[in-house]
DNA sequence: CGCATACCCGTACGAATGCACGGGTAACAC
DNA sequence: GTGTTACCCGTGCATTCGTACGGGTATGCG
């Protein structure tokens, strides 16, 4: 939509820098991608969500109540965030009588797990000001 | 929407595993951890936000208009995010008349650049279901 | 000098989010 | 069979979030 047929004088300078921002547009994700990867993102932006990776991560499945008891939050938090990452494929569920175990996906996307949580919390603790 | 802390979910007959429960919550990260981690990861969850560092990512510095010219969206959207990412620390400025001009904060987190925003560029594609 | 520009800030409002509550289903125990 | 457990799901509500709107400040230009 831009014209950015080389700017003459100067009278309007809605483009100040043309240059950086073709530059920027050219290189940038589209409202789509950004869409669907922060869509991604705001499933770890989550307390209960975050906490609940991280239990998954280091003991392999647990089921719903005693997820709650380790988190220490309601049943129905736990129930709640563990929905949301089920149906965004990042944990899957194992049936056994009337329990069911949740774990994290096989494909689960291991930088998501390395670096956005492990190493994030180091960060935010410094981060803190 | 965080409680306090601690609060055992009382109506809950026994953990079924309780050495899991226990080694989860061993290495599990508190409540407060998990608030600041997820108050960071939030910062990149939204699309204007995220765009904004993607594009200040691949040309070091734009004023606000410009950058609200290469998102393609308004300058009151481009000025929140702006604002946001600046107390959160993640951008700073620099005045020069009448424009102030943004760039990624010298200690802007490269694993958020590099493994949050980049990669995850590529999974958020597959990961469409 | 006055005026337009570039940006900041406070306010208001629609949309989305997280959780509690109540009811429902399947699996044990008796 | 009845009763209890473990979990799911739909609904309502309080809060948060993102953006548009209006007014304000500082800068540059004629």
């Amino acid at each position: 939509m831009s014209s950015p047929a080389a700017q003459p004088a100067a009278e309007h300078s809605h483009p100040v820098d043309p240059e950086r921002v073709a530059a920027a547009r050219a290189r940038l994700i589209s409202h789509d991608d950004a869409q669907r990867l922060t869509a991604l993102l705001r499933m770890l932006a989550d307390p209960t969500r975050a906490r609940i990776i991280y239990a998954l991560d280091t003991v392999e499945e647990l089921c719903v109540g005693d997820l709650a008891l380790a988190l220490q939050t309601s049943m129905d938090a736990t129930g709640y965030a563990l929905r949301m990452l089920r149906s965004a494929g990042l944990v899957t569920t194992r049936r056994d009588g009337r329990m069911v175990y949740y774990r994290l996906a096989a494909d689960f996307p291991e930088p998501l797990r390395e670096h956005c949580l492990r190493r994030l919390v180091e960060l935010s603790h410094r981060a803190e000001q």
